[in-house]
DNA sequence: TTTATTTATCGAAGTTCTTAAATAAATCTA
DNA sequence: TAGATTTATTTAAGAACTTCGATAAATAAA
């Protein structure tokens, strides 16, 4: 991974909301539905969409399409591809 | 590690001029005089000196003073901390 | 087909971040 | 002590980010 990539999800990352929505996703085992952050988080609907695209450019999530809903995924192949940035910043 | 101080780490992360200094933090091995940092990144003095102090604030970097100089040291063991708060949020 | 639900986009306001010039503070050297 | 070097602080401008209301788009349900 190169440092533009690692600024990009460390960006993705500098954000408490973001924070808890990935948490949820975990919480959520395997999936979420963006409707069900709608009742977890206490931001507006379009602060929510804000923040999953961000996620979602950042990579750290995916996302496919079921009827209206939309679900999400952790993207944990990045997540570790991320890990061994940060370690090899390491002395 | 909470999510708060993952937050400020990742804010720390999420800039290509701090991650250049640490990548020079650990290039020099061990440590860094600030001097040094002013000839290899091309902001100015104060702005350097700014990305260090978030740096320092972040605890992702430590320092002592050497008579005018001071040095920088990677904190391995914070970054160890954030990896694993990082590992906790996959599946 | 009309209505309801879910998600995305646009635009604007307020906040935070990055940068640098000016300058101060600390310490070294002559 | 006087001047040079290194680092920190203040202030201000511009850029980027967060948030939400309004509204659009897509799809489901009645």
């Amino acid at each position: 991974m190169d440092a533009k990539k690692a600024e990009k999800i460390s960006k993705a990352l500098a954000d408490p909301n973001r924070l808890t929505i990935l948490k949820e996703i975990k919480k959520s085992r395997q999936c979420l539905y963006c409707v069900d952050l709608n009742k977890t988080i206490d931001l507006a609907q379009p602060s929510i969409a804000h923040h999953l695209k961000l996620l979602l450019e950042s990579e750290l999530v995916t996302s496919d399409k079921e009827g209206r809903n939309v679900r999400y995924y952790l993207n944990n192949k990045l997540m570790d591809e991320y890990i061994r940035f940060i370690e090899a910043l390491k002395i």
